[in-house]
DNA sequence: GACCAGGCACATC
DNA sequence: GATGTGCATGGT
């Protein structure tokens, strides 16, 4: 039974690495900035860029719509990607402000496959990016796969090696209850165990998954 | 110095 | 649909 499997292997990680209290950031909308600047970049990098947004007192929509792309290129530097995270950051802003009024509240009303559609369709923001997006600043029940839940899911046997990101996302969310809160904690634990345990050069010996294998 | 990080768009086959 | 490449800083 694939959702008891997918329950043990939380209860687990839970019982090992406890709450982790995702998204780190005060608002929604400094959620979505840091979904962008995190694309294939350590979250540490972002705190920094996110840290310099603040001090210049740009974290705003409408601060940020306004601000020269090239001033923000500089701001954001400590991400990585700088350049085109900058535009990617735009792009957003420019639909926000054009289809929405420039205002995150606006988009509550909006039902989740549908925001989804509308989030793929900027570019610079992917499938990983709109679900963090949608799970981490609107708390919709959608579940959030990255490279650490596809390589832990391939290497404990859950997928077959070549999963791609829907397959993924939809097994999950088909074997457990649509929870956002579970869907967040459950997210967050795949990237602490990922880090850990589950590298590209694998590191597995003792991670913690090993002993739910009792063949 | 090598490796890695909470991806994505685009070209090409 | 699958695969390869550019994008870039900073920590281990």
């Amino acid at each position: 039974m694939l959702s008891k499997q997918l329950k043990d292997i939380y209860d687990v990680l839970y019982k090992r690495f406890g709450p982790q209290e995702w998204w780190p950031g005060d608002t929604p909308f400094e959620v979505i900035i840091g979904a962008i600047l995190t694309q294939n970049t350590n979250w540490a990098n972002v705190e920094k860029a996110i840290a310099n947004l603040k001090k210049a007192r740009v974290l705003t929509p409408e601060k940020l719509y306004r601000l020269d792309t090239g001033k923000l290129a500089q701001l954001i530097r400590p991400a990585g990607y700088y350049n085109i995270k900058a535009s990617r950051v735009k792009n957003f802003l420019d639909w926000l402000f054009i289809n929405h009024a420039g205002k995150l509240a606006n988009l509550q009303k909006i039902h989740s496959d549908s925001l989804r559609g509308e989030l793929l369709s900027v570019n610079g923001i992917g499938r990983e990016t709109a679900d963090s997006i949608l799970l981490y600043a609107f708390k919709r029940p959608v579940f959030v796969v990255d490279a650490y839940t596809i390589r832990i899911c391939s290497r404990h046997h859950i997928i077959d090696s070549g999963a791609n990101y829907d397959q993924v996302k939809n097994l999950f969310e088909s074997n457990l209850p649509a929870d956002s809160q579970l869907f967040n904690e459950y997210h967050a634990l795949l990237v602490h165990l990922g880090k850990d345990f589950c590298k590209p050069k694998p590191r597995c010996a003792d991670c913690p998954l090993n002993h739910l294998h009792h063949i």
